[in-house]
DNA sequence: CGGTCCATTGATCAGATTCAAGCATTGTGG
DNA sequence: CCACAATGCTTGAATCTGATCAATGGACCG
């Protein structure tokens, strides 16, 4: 891909930094090779070597792990534009299994191709470490919904932020989204059954919140379920005051 | 403090990957100052301006949001070696309010203390990236007790994580531990009622998986606990192939 | 056209909450 | 040194949210 044509990836993290030349030409690096993915393909198996980690060029994905029992918990949904396998970075062997959600397309590269990145340009290092950071947040946000909330706030809390996440990238974005998950895939998120997201959905619908249509959903009330849930969203903003500047060089060592 | 004796952080980090002088050097920049807490005091609100980031050096701590009607989320219970305030790094507010839960000592140190390792020192950044990484893996296994497994289940997986956590920085360590967290603290953190955790320490230790002695507990039954649970040590091992090495130079640019 | 997946709905069940009371321990001020 | 308050743990009874079980109908697909 050229240097001209913004991917999905340069775009979202254009959104918190100003991207320089070299930082371009390393993003490219992740987005040289590209595969397609079918619906409900498996991408990466739990327990499995991690050697690679993919750029989301379009279709939605999930993170997951299975219960003995048979049962399972989503831990993530990935988006165009975000990475795939971080969380694996730290270890030898997958902790979850990646599924696309519907047909997808991603950008494999090797972990090793992280290198150049953190020798060679410490404010974009800073920019996904700052990521990485922020989705601890996201991560917390979850346990907070799972640990504390009814099943209504947590539906509600998850479409909210769904929202914000798509809102990054597609400004012009409204009130109405796609949203290509089943109600089990929901429910395996948010520790609830499909038979009762099922019946949540129905009452939120019913109650004016949302209005559904085929796989698309309409957000109607969105301040009242803002503060219904007291969501804060977390991809707007980010603290770039610490970063280190693209000027930096390493002679200026002690 | 010299770099001779080793502080809980460092002593942490070797853990993964050997330190060289100038790592050492960089990380004592952390720990140039203390502070002393007592017990449930706190330390940043929730809301507030994140500028330090804090270095445990000996306590128990933990970071939690409140909810609208007065009950609370704990989200991250920090140790000694342990870093205070990474997830805020991303943003200009703090996301959580952290508190100690018995009386603590702490080194503050400013976010931009860090610039120093991210433009000097790619291989300690990669290290603290894959913490942050591994951090999020953290979360995950808590979304997946929290979203699919009984109050008994979550409580020994706590445990179980609690004590792996120790062993890094005590392998002398054996089954036995302090747990300075009331059992409104630890449902609080599981997401269930403080009333609901009596009743399930109490059936866990009848049914011989623990032995509770004053502030100190035992686990009796590991393996049984451990397959309970399908509960993963995160704490053990550590990809560190990827890491940029320490004579990595600036000067191998394009 | 039959099979599969998915959403829906009702009846029943259970794990965890809520409410309430009692007891032990610790800390504090008189 | 004691009285008293505050905190934390325990236990029981009633209640409720969400799970389980089961059946139905629609949409899509080979």
């Amino acid at each position: 891909m050229t240097d001209t044509e913004d991917s999905c990836l340069v775009q979202k993290l254009s959104h918190y930094i100003e991207l320089d030349d070299l930082s371009r030409h390393h993003l490219a690096q992740f987005e040289l090779d590209q595969i397609d993915v079918q619906k409900h393909e498996i991408i990466t198996r739990i327990g499995t070597e991690t050697s690679k980690l993919y750029v989301v060029k379009s279709g939605w994905l999930y993170a997951f792990v299975d219960m003995p029992d048979g049962r399972r918990q989503l831990v993530r949904i990935f988006h165009p534009g975000d990475i795939i396998g971080f969380p694996d970075l730290a270890f030898h062997h997958a902790t979850t299994t990646v599924q696309a959600s519907e047909p997808a397309c991603l950008c494999p590269f090797p972990k090793k191709r992280l290198d150049d990145v953190f020798r060679l340009s410490p404010r974009l290092t800073a920019l996904l470490f700052a990521l990485a950071v922020r989705d601890q947040v996201i991560f917390m946000d979850l346990v907070r919904a799972m640990g504390r909330m009814s099943a209504r706030e947590r539906i509600v809390s998850l479409l909210l932020d769904i929202l914000h996440r798509l809102r990054i990238t597609n400004v012009s974005m409204t009130d109405t989204m796609r949203l290509p998950l089943s109600q089990t895939e929901i429910g395996d998120l948010l520790g609830l059954t499909n038979v009762y997201v099922s019946k949540t959905f129905r009452r939120l619908e019913e109650d004016g919140f949302i209005k559904r249509d085929g796989g698309t959903i309409r957000i109607l009330k969105e301040g009242e379920m803002t503060e219904m849930t007291d969501f804060s969203n977390r991809y707007q903003d980010m603290d770039i005051s610490w970063f280190p500047s693209y000027t930096t060089r390493l002679d200026q060592a002690l």
